[in-house]
DNA sequence: CAGCGATAGTACCCAATGGGAACTATAGGC
DNA sequence: GCCTATAGTTCCCATTGGGTACTATCGCTG
């Protein structure tokens, strides 16, 4: 295909549909890669805490969520070959400056909640 | 329920699977969502103008995005009785003011896309 | 030495959502 | 009488989301 070859000479942006910002964008505007960055923004944490912090996340889920982060270079997995296992996720340098605007997006929501008419 | 009658004693956060803001925050971090209530940052605009701007959406999926963020109370929705229709969509100020996180993701995503391992 | 517990997943299954192509209603213009 | 334009809706299918149950491993306990 020749839609892979150029992209460089288009203008970035989220609304063509063949930008990889689009795909960068519908990885972070999403409801559990929010969330995972924003808890690891506290430092490197494991699995069992990452979930426990992110209530209802199914364990399934959460290892999408963080190996798609982990592919698309915002975290990373460390294993430790221990028993029993502990694999500790870390933000990578693009992960910590993703967690801005989406820290901004996660507590504008909290501060103007009460504004919303579906939560009254 | 119970759960519905005493929320606001509850700490908000999107970290609580209970609380309201875990909804808006899914509702607000959408690729459609964002990318929808961006295009309205522009001011009022039709059903097919808003189609055309969003390149790859189809009208059964905007028109989902649409009215979910016309129930939040982000959008309002005008009909003008007219043929062929005319219907105009446009921001609340609840809308506009969630822009603003929404925007900030959206330029992070733009001017950071050459970090990102997989747009290489 | 046979279970038991702890951790980080995976396997399997089902429901919800995403998404596309085709169709609809209406009135003006040709 | 037919074509066009608009804002959807309907139907269908593929993908994803999501939950529950299960697995592997080793130290520890009885």
């Amino acid at each position: 295909m020749t839609t892979t070859a150029h992209v460089c000479d288009d203008p970035k942006s989220v609304y063509l549909a063949a930008c990889p910002c689009r795909d960068m964008l519908d990885l972070l505007a999403n409801k559990w890669s929010a969330l995972a960055l924003g808890a690891l923004e506290d430092g490197p944490q494991r699995f069992g805490a990452l979930r426990a912090r992110l209530q209802g996340v199914s364990p399934k889920v959460l290892t999408q969520t963080l190996r798609r982060l982990e592919d698309h270079g915002l975290v990373d997995r460390e294993i430790y070959p221990e028993v029993p296992p502990r694999v500790e996720y870390s933000l990578t340098p693009l992960g910590e400056d993703a967690c801005r605007p989406l820290a901004h997006l996660r507590t504008w929501v909290e501060e103007n909640i009460e504004r919303f008419p579906a939560s009254r």
